[in-house]
DNA sequence: AAAGTGGGTTCCAAAAGAGAACCTGTCAAG
DNA sequence: CTTGACAGGTTCTCTTTTGGAACCCACTTT
């Protein structure tokens, strides 16, 4: 299989995939959470090639993930933000940030700690079920075809 | 920057995806946290070239993301399973599905529903703050250096 | 002896990435 | 009016990574 037929998969994993599992995409995206709008931010930041950077950020504002609004005229000058869309990837980089955190932090401790402004505390995200609230953890939970599948998996 | 420079960048956004980042191995995943265990399963349910398949197996065990278990002696033949490192990725991958479901399904709907065993309810999985509940979302939350920061970042 | 099985490795061509150089409007300084 | 700077790209060459097919090896079954 080619990478590029991922999204005609029957799997929400392999089409997100699709759209932010290639190199740098999701390093893009997580300079967009921490404030990062022009094109010379990303590139000093990342040290990535200009290129690359050029094609994903033309790719997720393809998608929709990003839009370019203009922030001056005369020269012309474009800044990437944002949509809905993008930001609700919000929970997938908090909790690879916390697989991190949990993992590859070594002694000296985590690199970033995340404030909750609503109640003031350093936190850490839980995913919990939308029914009965408890933690939702992978030995809990079977997957069953929905009314999108073409094919069905045990 | 070079892609395998990663894992030194003080963000565990960063180092997550210097294990997990690359094309294929979250679709690995994927697999295992459906059943799959065999080399030949993996193969046959993503399509992937062989030797890329070998290779991320490989990463992700030297990583201790996966373990290979002989599951038979003569001709001895082994097998990948999740470590809890590995399972710890679980909220990585419903955070990954529930935005796929959410902005790539279509008119047909989701493709795999998760039933949560516990309660019995199809659920969604919601990021909440461990300190006082709350859903977290991106406006809510800021970063702040942590103990193991190198340099700051606001 | 021949074929099958599971888990790989090897080969080549095609695609993607790293890094540096170059291009395009526009303004400001000399 | 020429030179330089700035932001945001594009183009070039070289290296690395994929995709796809073929091959290999230790056994077992027919």
């Amino acid at each position: 299989m080619r990478w590029e037929d991922l999204d005609q998969e029957a799997c929400s994993v392999a089409r997100s995939l699709s759209v932010v599992g290639d190199r740098w995409t999701l390093m893009v995206l997580r300079e967009c959470f921490l404030g990062a709008r022009r094109f010379e931010e990303f590139e000093s930041r990342l040290g990535i090639a200009r290129h690359v950077l050029a094609d994903r950020l033309k790719k997720l504002t393809e998608a929709d993930v990003l839009v370019k609004v203009a922030y001056q005229e005369r020269p012309r000058r474009e800044e990437y933000r944002l949509t809905e869309k993008g930001r609700d990837l919000y929970p997938v980089m908090v909790t690879l940030a916390q697989w991190g955190d949990k993992y590859m932090a070594g002694a000296e401790g985590v690199p970033l700690l995340r404030i909750h402004n609503t109640c003031g505390h350093a936190t850490t995200g839980h995913l919990m079920c939308s029914d009965c609230g408890e933690e939702l953890r992978a030995q809990d939970v079977s997957v069953k075809a929905g009314p999108g599948a073409s094919r069905v998996r045990a």
